[in-house]
RNA sequence: GGGCCAUUGGCUCAGUUGGUUAGAGCGCCACGUUGACAUCGUGGAGGUCAGUGGUUCGAAUCCACUAUGGCCCA
């Protein structure tokens, strides 16, 4: 195949893809290899209603480098996918088609008929996302793929909803929750977002009983709750109110007695310090109802309307009851003022309406037991998180965790596997029962199955173990389960990962406790901001299609611009043009391994090792072993960023910028130095592409082939089952680099000289080199063709000590003096400028070590070897100064 | 209201346990194109590390406070 000078993404990445799935690459094998540790990653399953955003693509892109390098490695290695389905999002969506074409609502449809539409839906573009995630790379299993609506997921709630029942840790009860009267759901505690209002402090005065002219006035921000008051509450120790506790207020409109309570609750300095009470609509009202024994009273139907317990307001919206309240209040002269504040309002994550705390019968989970083998986990090293920082949001949250409402007034979802009777009679089962059949505790016919569906968490938090057969002993479960990392999103810390490990200690019972935690690895990555620094959102608008990205740069330039960009979590601020900086580099490996392969054609290595015999090969050689221990580790340590920028490092600075151009004058021959710097090229591009593979893996993989192919190895595999270098045959080799380090000083010398002065490429220079250093003369004097290649070079002398010849520039470089010769018209006022100012400041840097070294406090209390290395750094720093000066003079 | 994170050259970010003459990419300036790559090469300019105080022989790095921006939770 002849590859083309640029790297083109469209040409490679589908028929890559192909080749994979073909292969059945990703598919573990249907026996683990022996010796093979597993490696299992769950993704964490994203809404069937979804379409991909930068978060699942960081996030994609994260997991797969880690199950691509473990995979090539030789573990045994897992990424299972799937997709939520998402309850109360997914049935809005189809709600909303529904009416929007067929002017229906689902109640129009019955039940039955409106599930067949949502898992029409379902089938026709539940999908979509996973489709994407195959677009970036995503070495997924998907023979695998799982639906959290699958039927044996779908058992599997059932399954656990029974066990945690019949443990007493499943109850119901009416309490009051958080409604949403649009969707008319109950939702939990995590569904809710707040946003900052501006809104009005209404005071509303209450005629005292039997004081006729007295009032007592309370400040609300909801004054139509006001028809739901039982009570009056005031701070014991409040002075104004004193008098009063014990005795009543009368309720405007509906003349109801209500009484007048002390409680420590009340802040006193809050609007009027005396707080109406409403226990069927505030939570913290809930609890201050329960403690004075006040009557619960609810005045909304479950769409938001009031019912008959709002006298002459029942019927109305609760917004139109709001302005009515007030108007008559304020007819009645019982409006006292209104105020200005700002506060929080709560408002639904799905339908974005105002919540409507309620009292409903629904079930709960009872969470405070399962927490706590959840807390252990990470007290006892199970659990860890990375960054190590949001153990602390972990642990929070299940600390004070709250009962959790399970229900759902949807139909969309997993229905309760309860069943009753004509009596009422409650009866589990983990198999679905119908109508008429007997019940299994009572005998009688089954008249009805409970109504509600659940949480979709109540599914997700199963997720780990359920995609692997639970509750069913499978041979996946045993050799899966537990997984090794997982990586997700913070604001998913007490959704679901919290939940997970719950779940995994309650119900994973084949395992001994202290092998069931999920997951060993918590990763919780960057959250990707707009280039202003604010949060990608889809109502924002500021959102970057990471599609379009794909079509634009390439998967490979998009999945290596996020790990270059992304540090250990740290938020990351991006722009479509931050992916330009992948695209370059993935351009870049492609013209290199172009370069390698054009000189390799009909050589027969076998790349595997390379007879180093010049001093540059032993050097990449070096860097190489040395690249690929940095890669490994910083990869084993889920440190993408260091991984990244080492391979950035090593493909471009040193392996392009210095070997290849040093291989090129070496490759016309066909001698011992022309066949090594073959073998090295192929050797170091080899390695070089199964090190980027996890990170570029489309643009690797076609450069492997083609690799091989070029080198005769046509029998070997696809780079995505490795092998993974181990650094075999690679060692460092100080020496080497040494040398190799002395040439790039006494070359970039060279440049500078030539740039500042503006002589030009096209000139061959003469040079006269100094060099103090017995060492450093050997290197320059083994290299004068490297240096006549490189810093285009007519002659090379080389002296231990010696005049500035005439008419000559100076560099200095790392105590070497480099003279090259220029004619008389030549400016070397810039040139005088750059080293004056690199006088200055070694002189700078002079002083401060002087004063460091000539401080007492310094030579007692550093270690001896710091004092030392400073000490040897006086002295070079004293001589490149000496060296600058006197060229310095020289010069002017 | 609680918690967390950030603040380093024009922009985006590195800087491991305190000791560097403070780095990179982009952008900018200058020069360069008969073959790996102009999605390129070479050289250069540019920063008193947000502020104040403290700890220390020594602080971009540790502590406290302040300011600004952001995120999560209530």
């Amino acid at each position: 195949m002849e590859l083309s000078p640029r790297y083109d993404p469209h040409e490679h990445e589908a028929a890559v893809y192909t080749r994979w799935l073909e292969a059945g690459s990703f598919t573990p094998a249907a026996e683990a290899p022996k010796g093979a540790e597993p490696f299992t990653i769950m993704i964490p399953p994203p809404n069937v209603t979804g379409v991909l955003h930068m978060g699942h693509a960081l996030n994609g892109a994260i997991q797969d480098i880690v199950i691509r390098h473990k995979r090539m490695q030789g573990f045994d290695a897992l990424w299972l996918p799937g997709t939520d389905h998402a309850g109360i999002a997914t049935q809005a969506v189809v709600e909303k088609k529904l009416y929007a074409e067929e002017g229906k609502t689902r109640q129009d449809l019955g039940r039955d008929a409106f599930l067949g539409k949502v898992w029409e839906w379902k089938e026709l573009h539940g999908n979509q996302i996973l489709e994407q995630y195959r677009r970036l790379g995503a070495s997924c299993d998907w023979s695998r793929t799982k639906f959290t609506m699958d039927e044996d997921l779908s058992r599997a709630v059932r399954v656990s909803f029974l066990a945690l029942w019949e443990k007493g840790l499943i109850y119901r009860g009416a309490r009051l929750v958080h409604w949403d009267c649009v969707l008319q759901t109950a939702i939990s505690d995590d569904e809710i977002e707040y946003e900052t209002r501006k809104g009005k402090l209404w005071h509303l005065k209450y005629p005292v009983k039997d004081q006729p002219e007295r009032f007592l006035v309370v400040a609300t921000t909801r004054p139509e709750t006001m028809l739901g008051d039982t009570g009056v509450a005031v701070h014991p120790d409040d002075e104004r109110y004193g008098d009063l506790v014990g005795k009543s207020v009368v309720l405007p409109f509906l003349g109801r007695e209500i009484p007048i309570v002390a409680d420590e609750s009340v802040d006193p300095a809050f609007g009027t310090g005396a707080v109406k009470v409403t226990p069927g609509h505030d939570p913290a009202d809930y609890e201050r109802g329960a403690r004075h024994n006040l009557p619960i009273i609810s005045i909304l139907e479950k769409d938001g309307t009031l019912n008959a317990e709002g006298g002459p307001f029942a019927g109305m919206s609760r917004e139109k009851a709001r302005t009515e309240v007030v108007k008559q209040l304020e007819e009645l002269g019982l409006l006292d003022k209104v105020e200005s504040i700002t506060h929080n309002v709560s408002l639904s994550d799905r339908s974005k309406s105002v919540i409507e705390p309620l009292v409903s019968e629904q079930w709960f989970v009872r969470m405070k037991e399962l927490a706590e083998p959840a807390i252990a986990a990470v007290g006892n090293g199970s659990l860890t998180f990375r960054p190590e920082r949001w153990k602390k949001v972990y642990l929070d949250w299940l600390e004070n965790v709250q009962d959790w409402c399970i229900s759902r007034q949807l139909w969309w979802g997993h229905r309760i596997p309860i069943w009753y009777d004509e009596d009422g009679v409650p009866a589990g089962s983990a198999d679905e029962l119908q109508l008429g059949d007997a019940h299994p505790k009572t005998g009688k016919p089954i008249v009805r199955q409970d109504a509600d569906v659940l949480d979709t968490w109540a599914s997700s938090w199963l997720w780990p173990f359920a995609t692997l057969g639970w509750p069913d002993d499978t041979a996946d479960l045993r050799r899966f389960y537990p997984t090794q990392f997982i990586s997700t999103a913070r604001e998913i810390i007490y959704l679901w990962i919290a939940r997970m490990v719950m779940a995994g200690y309650e119900f994973v019972d084949s395992l001994p406790e202290a092998e069931r935690c999920p997951f060993t690895t918590c990763y919780v990555h960057a959250t990707v901001l707009d280039g202003k620094g604010k949060r990608m959102s889809k109502s924002a608008g500021n959102g970057i299609d990471p599609i379009a990205m794909i079509e634009e740069f390439g998967a490979d330039a998009v999945r290596y611009s996020l790990m270059m960009l992304t540090r250990e979590g740290q938020d990351v601020k991006l722009a479509p043009a931050r992916f330009e900086e992948g695209r370059r580099f993935t351009n870049k490996i492609w013209n290199a391994a172009r370069f390698v392969m054009m000189n390799l054609e009909g050589e027969r290595t076998d790349g595997s090792s390379a007879a180093a015999v010049e001093v540059e090969d032993r050097w990449i050689l070096s860097r190489l072993a040395r690249t690929r221990s940095e890669v490994h580790t910083a990869l084993t340590d889920y440190h993408f960023n260091d991984a990244a920028t080492a391979l950035y490092r090593f493909v471009w600075n040193d392996f392009c910028d210095w070997y290849v151009e040093l291989a090129k004058g070496r490759l016309a021959g066909e001698d011992d130095s022309a066949k090594a710097a073959r073998g090295t090229l192929a050797r170091v591009l080899n390695d070089m592409l199964a090190l980027l593979h996890p990170f570029t893996p489309f643009q690797t993989e076609v450069l492997w082939a083609e690799l091989g192919r070029v080198l005769g190895d046509g029998e070997r595999g696809m780079l995505v089952r490795g092998p993974w270098p181990t650094g075999e045959g690679l060692a460092v080799d100080e020496a080497a680099e040494a040398r190799i380090g002395v040439l790039q000083e006494v070359v970039r010398a060279v440049r500078s000289v030539r740039a500042l002065t503006m002589v030009g490429e096209r000139k061959a220079l003469d040079t006269v080199i100094v060099a103090p250093r017995a060492e450093d003369r050997d290197v320059i004097e083994s290299s004068v063709e490297r240096l006549r290649g490189l810093a285009h070079l007519e002659t090379v002398e080389v002296h231990a000590a010696a005049e500035r010849p005439p008419s000559s520039a100076a560099a200095v470089a790392g105590g070497i003096e480099v003279f090259v010769r220029l004619g008389e018209d030549v400016d070397t006022a810039k040139l005088s400028e750059t080293l004056a100012r690199r006088a200055d400041k070694a002189r700078k840097g002079l002083e401060a070590l002087s004063k460091k070294l000539a401080n007492q406090g310094f030579l007692a209390n550093a270690e001896p070897e710091m004092v030392e290395a400073e000490k040897v750094k006086q002295e070079e720093l004293e001589q490149e100064l000496a060296l600058l000066e006197r060229n310095l003079e020289g010069l002017s």
